[in-house]
DNA sequence: TAGATTGTTAATCGATTAACAATC
DNA sequence: TAGATTGTTAATCGATTAACAATC
């Protein structure tokens, strides 16, 4: 089923993963069909908003029923595209590449990370969660041999903006940016930036806010 | 001097840690003054939300002017309560704790990392970048004497909520939390969710989006 | 003073919520 | 069939952009 991808808002794609994750629950704890009523109760948002949501893609459900669980979380699977295989690279092996390279979430939703790249000699050639660190200098080689879907950056803001066009001109599809700043590829490929400290900050203003 | 705090949207909130690192990088340059325009062409905004987000708070520029940088730096940073450091503590000295203990980017803007909490007799004792990672057996203790305004969530989801509940019993004001878990506590307190795995979701979906 | 640029109001745009006819 | 719940339109709410008078 193809799927109407035409002005999903913004708003509307930041929730896909949450659905999803809901479902999921869901599906685990073995129930079988759910109202926009429920989820929305489970989820804190309104039951309006889900329908709305869902009928930017299809018509997943069925009046008088409700949704089928595991008909819409396999349905916002394929949205997601999580139904193939994802071959990840991570740029920097240092104390966050490293975590990554263990975190566990990723394998489970296809997104394998296939290699690690580093410029510190000490740890070229060892391996990290089971997953090679290669020297940069052999990056462009194992982009045409090998491949990668998505790049993590997780190497210092000085050098991030280089590393970053060169891995778009070596085919990469998407980049998952750990350093703080905010990157201009060409040609531009999705980005996701994650500014870690961004997050403090705001937490910081709202434990200020919290006590006023 | 204090600020207008009321009915700030929480999409303005979200753009000042962005507002806060781009006048960081213009007084690092030695830049003196900006006008909302050429600001807003750094950072890719409108000017006129530029001026929009800064009068939530207070008129900070100056007509036919435009804005001193280091003043509003200074004020954004105020506004952010970054002025005062926040004692932090992360429970669960794994991988991505480990990583955020050794987070350069925190320290530098007033988060202290005071202690790291762990259930593993192995990891317990030892330290990660300086910090002393305890037992949590030892957490209500610790809280009693020393005391932490932030705490770090990197455990598994199955223990986070009850953990959470705890710490917020035990005074804590904020919660970072990376796992994968929408929290619940009483009463509430500020809570900033980082689901990273989210973020390569969307990513996936973009990147499906892009290649149609 | 003339030019520049803010602060702020008004207009537009988009997202959320409410309501209800369609229909399972 | 009657009850439930969707899909979808309309109403509301909020956020962004445009415009311009105020003023440095």
């Amino acid at each position: 089923m193809e799927y109407n991808r035409k002005n999903v808002p913004e708003a509307v794609i930041r929730r896909l993963p949450r659905y999803h994750r809901y479902l999921g629950e869901c599906l685990k704890n073995g129930i079988k069909r759910i109202s926009s009523l429920e989820l929305s109760k489970r989820m804190q948002v309104t039951a309006s908003q889900i329908r709305q949501d869902l009928n930017c893609f299809a018509q997943f459900g069925q009046q008088g029923y409700g949704y089928n669980v595991e008909n819409l979380y396999m349905e916002i699977n394929r949205i997601l595209n999580l139904t193939e295989t994802q071959r990840i690279i991570i740029m920097g092996a240092g104390h966050l590449g490293s975590a990554l390279a263990n975190y566990p979430n990723m394998k489970t939703r296809g997104f394998v990370v296939k290699a690690m790249f580093d410029i510190d000699p000490k740890k070229i050639g060892t391996r990290v969660a089971d997953v090679p660190v290669y020297d940069v200098a052999a990056l462009d080689e194992w982009m045409k041999t090998e491949g990668a879907d998505i790049a993590v950056l997780c190497i210092p803001k000085e050098t991030v903006g280089e590393v970053a066009q060169h891995l778009v001109d070596l085919g990469i599809r998407g980049l998952w940016n750990f350093s703080y700043a905010d990157l201009k590829v060409e040609p531009a490929v999705p980005i996701q930036n994650m500014h870690l400290i961004d997050h403090v900050m705001m937490l910081s203003y709202q434990m200020k806010e919290a006590e006023l």
